[in-house]
DNA sequence: GAGGCCGTTACCCCTTGGGGTGATTTTAAA
DNA sequence: TTTAAAATCACCCCAAGGGGTAACGGCCTC
C-alpha cells in the first residue's frame, strides 16, 4: 500500500464510489468523500488527505473552484479537477487556481492513477525548488571539501539575512567565532561576501 | 488563434493526426509532426514548439523518455505524454522526467486540451516562481513606495551576488552614485544590508 | 517658469565585515 | 595514546559597505 490519502470531492455518489474504487485498486487509501463544498473545508481540516480530486460542477455551480481557493490559501497540498465538461470560460478559471492535474470524464482508471501520480511526484519536486531548505547532506556532496556542522549552522543564518552579531546570539558563541566559521565556509563554498554565500546556495540547492 | 505551438512526437501517423486535428479545433497551431526520436531533437532545435507531446512508446522501445531527458537539458519547455498503456514501471521512469501531463489512451478532445491548457498555465507559473527574475512591476505593486528604474538596476545586480564596484562598472557609474540608489533602495524594501535585501526579494517574489 | 522626481556625483563618518595569525579545548578517529 | 579535525575565542588590520548631507542637470507637469 502506497498509504497516500485521497479526498474525493464529488456530489455524485455513483460517480463518487467509482472513483474510489479505481483509486483502491491502484493502491491508494482513500480518506473521505464528501459531496459539497461546507463538507469539503471541515474534512480537509480535520483529516487532511495528501492530494484531493474535485469535482468542479458540484451541486449545480461551481463550488468546486472555491474549494480550489480555499486549499491554495490554507492548505498546502495538491489537487486535481475530475469534471464532466470544460468550456472555455471554467477552464479559464479552474486553471489559474493551479490544480496539479485536470481529467475529464469519462475517465480511464489508468488516467486517473497516472495523473495523480505525475501530481503528486511534481508537487514535491515544486517544493524543494521553492523553498529550498538548505540541506547540509546536498550541499555537501557538491562541494570539493564539506562544510562541518558549525559552519553549516552559520551560513543557514547568513542565507537568512542575519548579521554576525546577530548569528552570534543566535548560536550562543562569541561573534570572534562566527568570523572564522564564515571564512572556512567561504573557502569551502568559493564565495568572498555574505551576498556571494546565499547566491552560491541558491545554485547548488537547485542541483 | 492562440498561436501556441505545439510539436507531436507519435509514431502512429493515424494516431498523430487524430491529436493534430483536435489541437487545431483548439486553436493550437500544430508546428510539426515527427515519428521518431532522432527526428525529434533536430526538430526541436529548429523550429522550438511552446509545449510537446510525447507517444512514450516510439517504435516499439521507450524513446519518449530519453526525448523528455533531451528536453529537460537542452529546451527548456513543457511537455506531456500521451500513450496508450502505463504500467507502474513505465509510469515511474516516466514521472521522474517531470512532465507537465500524463495523458491515457483513448483520450478525449477535451481531456488533451484541457490537459495542455493546464500545464501551459502551471509551467509560466512556475518559471515566475523558480526564477524570480525580478520583476519591477511585480515588485513595485508590493511595495509601498515604488522602486525607481535605476534602483530596480542596482538591487537586481545585489540579488546576484555583485559588489558596489563591480554593479558600478556594469552600469557605467560612480560607486557614490551606486550607493545612494541603494541607500534609497534600503528605505522602499526595509532593508538594511545586501544579505536582507535578497531575503526581502525571495519573501515578495514568493507573493 | 516653478516645483518635483530622478539620476548623477562628491565628501564625510564610522560600523560591519572580510582576512590573517595564533592559541586553547573538545571530540573523534586511528 | 597519539593524531587530527572541529570548535572556541582573542587580537589586529583595513577595505567595503551603510548613513548623512549637499549639490547639479534633465525631464515632466502643472
Amino acid at each position: 500500500m502506497n498509504d497516500i490519502k485521497v479526498l474525493i470531492i464529488e456530489d455524485e455518489p455513483l460517480i463518487a464510489e467509482d472513483i474510489a474504487a479505481c483509486l483502491r485498486r491502484c493502491d491508494y487509501r482513500v480518506t473521505g468523500i464528501v459531496y459539497s463544498a461546507e463538507d469539503a473545508l471541515p474534512e480537509l481540516a480535520r483529516n487532511p488527505p495528501d492530494i484531493a480530486m474535485i469535482d468542479i460542477n458540484l451541486n449545480g455551480g461551481q463550488e468546486g473552484i472555491s474549494i480550489a481557493n480555499a486549499i491554495n490559501e490554507r492548505f498546502y497540498i495538491p489537487f486535481v479537477y475530475l469534471t464532466s465538461y470544460s468550456d472555455r470560460k471554467t477552464l479559464e478559471l479552474a486553471k489559474h487556481t493551479g490544480p496539479s492535474g485536470y481529467i475529464v470524464k469519462p475517465f480511464t482508471e489508468a488516467g486517473l492513477c497516472a495523473t495523480l501520480e505525475v501530481a503528486l511526484h511534481n508537487f514535491t519536486q515544486k517544493n524543494k525548488h521553492q523553498f529550498p531548505d538548505l540541506v547540509l547532506h546536498k550541499i555537501n556532496q557538491l562541494l570539493p571539501s564539506p562544510l562541518s556542522m558549525r559552519e553549516f549552522d552559520v551560513i543557514q543564518l547568513i542565507y537568512e539575512g542575519f548579521s554576525n552579531h546577530q548569528i552570534a546570539e543566535k548560536l550562543f558563541v562569541s561573534t570572534n567565532t562566527v568570523k572564522v566559521h564564515i571564512k572556512n565556509a567561504y573557502l569551502k563554498l568559493d564565495a568572498i561576501s555574505r551576498a556571494t554565500v546565499i547566491v552560491r546556495l541558491r545554485e547548488l540547492m537547485l542541483k
